[in-house]
DNA sequence: AAATATTCCAACCGCCCGGTC
DNA sequence: TGACCGGGCGGTTGGAATATT
C-alpha cells in the first residue's frame, strides 16, 4: 500500500517504509530520543528525509498508537469535535488517546464524511442539507407510507394500531418538511427570507400527503425533469416483506438514469441528484427556492387538503419548540 | 473467472507558523 | 526587521485490497 519505492533529487529514499528501516527508527528514537528530525537520519542510519521519519513516527510507530477500527464512542467524539472544530484533525487526535490527526482524517474523509452525506447533513456544517432534492427520497418514501397504511385492510383489532402508526408517518413526514424548509430558511445564502419562504410553501400545499408524488406530478418542476429520471418503477415502495421503505435511492436513480435519454442539459440535471457530486449548497437552495416559485406558478390553485400547510406547520409555536 | 470499479489508508506535498539569529 | 529553519498541519496521491459486474 502507499507509495512505490523511489528515491528524490538527493537520493533520499522515499515510498513504503521496510521492516528494517522501521527497526532502525524504533530503536534509535528509544534510545536517544527523536532530537532534531533533520539530523536524524544519518545519526540513525537511514537513508530518509527528517520528515519522512517523523511521519513515520508519529503515525505508525510511536507505540502508545492505538490501531484498528473506531469505536462507537470514538465516532461520537469525532463527530462532535468535528462539529466544534471543523477539520483540525490534530485538534481533534488530542481528545482521542492512541489516535492519530491522519488516521482520524482518513476515517472522516472513508466513513463519517460518506455518512453524514448519506443522511442529508452537510458535513462541513453538520446541517441539514439546505435542498429539497437531498430529502426528496425521504419524503416520498414517508408520503407513500402513509398512502399504504391507508389502504390497508384493517380490522377492529388493528385499527387503533393503524391510527398510530398514520400519526407517526404523518409526524415525520412534516418534520422531514420542516427540515427541509428551515434549513433554506437559514441559509444565509439563499435569497428567500421566511416570509418569502412562507408564502412559497402555501402555494406547494398540495405536495402534503396523502396525495401521492408521482413523476408526472414531478414535471416540470424547476425546468427539471425528475420525471423522467426517476421512472416508475424507482418511485418509493414499502417493501411488505421486511417492513423497510425503499425511498428509491440516489443509487437507483443513478442507474436508472444510464437507460434515460440524454436531453438537453440532462448531465446538469443530472448531477443535481448524485449522491456523491454534491452540487454548492448555495445553488441548491436558490434551486429550491426557485422550484417553490414555478410550482406556485403552475400547480393546484385551490386544491384543499386535510393537512395543514407548510406555513400552518411552519408557525405552529409547539411543533417548533418540539423539533427545535 | 476475469474485468472493472470502489474503498482504504500510508505516505507525500506544500503551506504555514513560531523560534532563533 | 527579515531570512532561515524546524516542525506541525491539512490536503492529496496512488496502489493494494476488496467488492461488484
Amino acid at each position: 500500500m502507499g507509495r512505490p519505492p523511489s528515491s528524490d533529487e538527493n537520493g533520499l529514499k522515499k515510498g513504503p517504509w521496510t521492516s528494517e528501516e522501521d527497526e532502525k527508527l524504533m530503536s534509535y528514537i528509544q534510545k536517544h530520543g527523536h532530537g532534531s528530525w533533520r539530523a536524524l537520519p544519518q545519526l540513525a542510519g537511514l537513508n530518509r528525509c527528517g520528515k519522512s521519519c517523523r511521519l513515520r513516527w508519529t503515525n505508525y510507530l510511536k507505540p502508545d498508537i492505538k490501531r484498528g477500527k473506531f469505536s462507537q464512542e470514538e465516532e461520537q467524539t469525532i463527530l462532535q469535535l468535528h462539529t466544534v472544530l471543523g477539520n483540525k484533525w490534530s485538534a481533534i487526535a488530542k481528545h482521542l488517546p492512541g489516535r492519530t490527526d491522519n488516521e482520524i482524517k482518513n476515517f472522516w474523509n472513508t466513513h463519517l464524511r460518506k455518512k453524514l452525506i448519506k443522511m442529508g447533513i452537510d458535513p462541513m456544517t453538520h446541517r441539514p442539507r439546505t435542498d429539497f432534492f437531498a430529502a426528496l427520497p425521504q419524503l416520498i418514501a414517508l408520503a407513500n407510507l402513509r398512502q399504504f397504511i391507508n389502504q390497508q385492510p384493517w380490522d377492529d383489532h388493528t385499527a387503533g394500531l393503524q391510527e398510530q402508526t398514520a400519526q407517526a408517518a404523518n409526524l415525520q413526514y412534516m418534520q422531514s418538511l420542516l427540515h427541509s424548509a428551515a434549513s433554506i430558511a437559514a441559509s444565509p445564502t439563499t435569497t428567500s427570507s421566511l416570509n418569502s419562504l412562507n408564502m412559497d410553501l402555501e402555494q406547494i400545499n398540495f405536495l402534503s400527503p396523502p396525495q401521492i408524488l408521482s413523476p408526472s406530478a414531478l414535471e416540470g418542476i424547476g425546468g427539471i425533469d425528475l420525471a423522467g429520471q426517476m421512472s416508475q418503477n424507482q418511485m418509493p415502495t414499502f417493501d411488505h416483506t421486511i417492513g423497510n421503505i425503499n425511498t428509491g435511492s440516489h443509487n437507483n436513480i443513478e442507474t436508472s438514469e444510464r437507460h434515460c435519454s440524454e436531453g438537453e442539459n440532462s448531465s446538469q440535471k443530472r448531477s443535481f441528484l448524485y449522491e456523491n457530486s454534491l452540487p454548492p449548497l448555495t445553488d441548491m437552495a436558490i434551486a429550491a427556492s426557485n422550484i417553490c416559485a414555478t410550482i406556485s406558478t403552475s400547480n393546484c390553485n385551490g386544491v384543499s387538503s386535510p393537512f395543514p400547510s407548510w406555513s400552518e406547520i411552519l408557525l405552529d409555536e409547539e411543533l417548533l419548540n418540539e423539533f427545535a
